[in-house]
DNA sequence: CTACACCCTGTAGCCAACTACAGAGTCAAG
DNA sequence: CTTGACTCTGTAGTTGGCTACAGGGTGTAG
């Protein structure tokens, strides 16, 4: 068992926990390689480290670990995370960003989930209909070759669909 | 105007129509370098050869690759549809397995709406509160921050799922 | 002092399904 | 014969979000 808090900070003061890498990873479930990503990514900041150059993170790393996750949660990509936080930082309150992403969110979900309504109608009633009539000759499978679907991109790429 | 069907084959039989590369592209909509990779993932045979090299397809490659489309719209993935294709070269019918990988995808493809629905759920309730009230002090984003939803894991990797 | 767990950097790999390029060769019209 | 569109191979890049090393250094319990 290893100190969970130990480590005081230089300047003194008590009660500063101090966390390193491992523990982190601990706390939150977030592996270590994701955090050191994330911080190449300027997701987290670069904490303090000891005259080893151990990361020794603050608390708040939790915080912003959590927001991270529930950003995620919502739908964010990191690339949004990044800016909203670093918004944040230069003074602004990214509320109305989000805001707006969110709604946007909303309307592609719409969509996707209406594509997939349709495609799973499609898909049913293919299965349907193989399940009534035989297999033809010479086909590598006459139940995909005998089917007729009206999209014409591969479904995936559609429910994809979000980049950039 | 190119010619499309010019190009006898060396056996001297009348009719056989050869396509270039180009051409198969053309007639599909499916990009050249595309068509390649499907050969090198064996999706499609090796063809026919000019003796300077050019690819000489016959018509089966359009069939061919028309089920590939189809199939992809389905839902199966790429080493699925090479899976069928050797399966039925090698004798057998695959429309057992069409069979099974459709109804899992279906199976799937509830899982991931009913997932979408509670994402959707929660995020119109959390963008409705958030109309409703303020935003707090010393948060990146009390909006993210203040919002408690269940899952644990980003939704977009659940979304994505279908891997292997 | 010696293990041994932990941590460091930097780079490369993973997934799927393409897509892009460099540098060379081929084909057909004029 | 020249021009220019087409094609060839082989390799590497794209997307997003990690994940996995290799080859070293650090911290600490016994």
């Amino acid at each position: 068992m290893k100190p969970i808090k130990s480590r005081q900070q230089t300047n003194g003061q008590v009660g500063e926990v101090c966390l390193k890498i491992g523990e982190v990873s601990q706390q939150t479930g977030i592996g270590i390689e994701t955090l050191r990503f994330y911080e190449r990514s300027g997701l987290l900041d670069r904490p303090e480290r000891t005259e080893g150059g151990y990361r020794l993170y603050d608390a708040s790393v939790l915080e912003r670990l959590r927001f991270i996750r529930q950003a995620q949660v919502l739908g964010f990509s990191l690339d949004e995370i990044r800016h909203l936080i670093t918004e944040r930082k230069s003074g602004n309150r990214p509320c109305a960003s989000v805001r707006e992403i969110v709604q946007k969110r909303l309307t592609e979900l719409d969509e996707r989930m209406a594509q997939m309504r349709r495609y799973r109608r499609e898909l049913a009633t293919t299965l349907a209909e193989w399940d009534a009539t035989g297999d033809k000759d010479g086909m590598i499978c006459g139940l995909i070759e005998g089917t007729s679907i009206a999209s014409a991109q591969p479904i995936e790429q559609k429910l994809r669909g979000r980049k950039k």
